[in-house]
DNA sequence: ATCGTATTTTACCATTTAGTTAAATACAAA
DNA sequence: TTTGTATTTAACTAAATGGTAAAATACGAT
């Protein structure tokens, strides 16, 4: 993602990471502070705050501040880009599950044939 | 995204960028080689063939192979994935524009109240 | 004023990414 | 067998990414 800085290759690029997703993920739970995003990772905080600020720029968060915690909160708007985007090619893939479907059905009903060949051979 | 090997992060990965997503919008209206892929972009074509071997990689696209061209075809069926992931969020999204919604209809309502009282100004 | 807790910044490193040019490969056609 | 067309590979570069350790910052509590 490289030197893309349009918004939609921001969101796509801050959710090519499993860690950066699971944080959403424990997000989606409700708010919650560095330390506690960090405790399930192997990694240390700075680069968990790392990961935030990609989040932060794709505006998958929003940083609240209370006291010394700065805790995440879930700004999900931006995904709707992302699954309007994707959602244009809802027909590709349909229509090639549904290939796949007929095609499978096809090989059943040949099986089916196949069987009744055998029962004969037997 | 970089060590991130994992399939959903290969597709992320390759959705973040605004040429890769190109190609593919491309692609979705019929396959094409990796000359006529590359023409809107001011780009050699070894760059496109990188594009192209990233989006492969994240199985969203397919290359067949007729005389000396390669073409592409688009392979949606990934996008599935992506759509089923952000899918989980869409109640997020889907709230927050309910709460923005609710806000602007209140501040609407106050507006009103306000011209009632600036008529009386006036 | 000092201490403790939460978080970020800085400086650094290794790897990946996105691009380039130039050379190599694959295959049809003459 | 040479030539032309389509595409990839190789070698290189610059910049971005993902991580670290150590220092700095922010702020509450004692």
């Amino acid at each position: 993602m490289s030197g893309a800085t349009d918004d939609l290759s921001r969101v796509f690029g801050a959710l090519a990471d499993p860690t950066r997703r699971a944080i959403l993920a424990r997000l989606s739970r409700g708010e919650a502070g560095v330390q506690e995003l960090a405790e399930p990772f192997d990694m240390t905080l700075p680069a968990i705050s790392k990961h935030l600020k990609v989040l932060e720029k794709a505006k998958l968060i929003r940083r609240g501040k209370d006291k010394q915690w700065r805790p995440c909160i879930l700004e999900a708007a931006p995904l709707k880009d992302a699954s309007d985007w994707i959602g244009d090619y809802r027909q590709f893939w349909e229509e090639s599950f549904e290939r796949l479907d007929e095609y499978l059905k096809e090989i059943q009903s040949r099986e089916k044939k196949k069987e009744g060949v055998d029962d004969h051979a037997k």
